[in-house]
DNA sequence: GACTTATTGACATTCATTATCAATAAGACT
DNA sequence: AGTCTTATTGATAATGAATGTCAATAAGTC
């Protein structure tokens, strides 16, 4: 049973990823940190971040061009709208919609029901309102 | 304004597709034409898929691993059960999820919201029943 | 302080996807 | 059928996110 150690390294990324607003990439917090002083490796971002993910302390989604996008996260399950076109996020619960998923497995035949559910606008600032 | 024109390779591509069950990658996908003896090209086949997608004859999902999974398709919005083990794929429709995705928009000041919704588990067959 | 070993980081490697570009062939027109 | 234009193809190179390697470092324990 590996002991887990605490580092300087994975406070700055959990800290870097908390000052984000909407979803960064793993090579765009790296680039962050280093602005700012850190000497922190590419890899050792990655290895945080995909820690974090097991931990529950962070959401990731896929972008259009293929990348990994993650974000910092309560442990509560919830999903996200997003500004396609500056990131802004809201975080939105949606109980009908967490009984309809597990209402239609069901009713295929289908346990151990999962889901990911993502949306996407415009938000009012990108609009010029 | 270019033209489109009508080659044996994307016939090729969008009826592999078709005969695909569930969702396949493209390089399977290319497998799978070599193994019936075409001599399509790799590229190809991902320009294809590319096209497919833009006329909406095709889905896309990304897997688990960062790859993309493609699936013929009809014209009409709809949604995807897929079992995590086998890949087996059921299409539903969700119109109350529709018209929840487009409400939460405007409550919170989006406009032209769009989303992405994947359930998964684990079907029948695969749990041995 | 000494020791064990989880973790780091520079670097190499993998691999899906995209770009290049000369060669091919679809479609239009005669 | 033949000619011409150019969209398309395919072998190959290039891109780039993500992961593997491994000696050096440092967290936690005694
Ligand atoms: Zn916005
Ligand atoms: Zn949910
Ligand atoms: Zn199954
Ligand atoms: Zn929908």
């Amino acid at each position: 049973m590996t002991v887990k150690r605490n580092t300087w390294q994975k406070d700055a990324v959990r800290h870097a990823l908390s000052e984000s607003a909407g979803f960064v990439s793993a090579q765009q917090l790296h680039q962050v940190l280093h602005a700012h002083g850190s000497t922190i490796g590419l890899a050792t971002v990655y290895r945080a971040l995909a820690d974090l993910l097991l931990a529950g302390d962070a959401d990731s989604i896929t972008s259009t061009d293929g990348q990994l996008l993650y974000r910092a996260c309560g442990t509560s399950h919830h999903h996200h709208l997003v500004c396609r076109e500056c990131g802004l996020t809201v975080e939105i619960d949606a109980d009908q919609v967490e009984a309809w998923a597990s209402g239609i497995g069901g009713a295929n035949g289908f346990t151990d029901v999962s889901h990911t559910i993502e949306l996407f606008g415009l938000c009012r600032g990108c609009r010029g309102l």
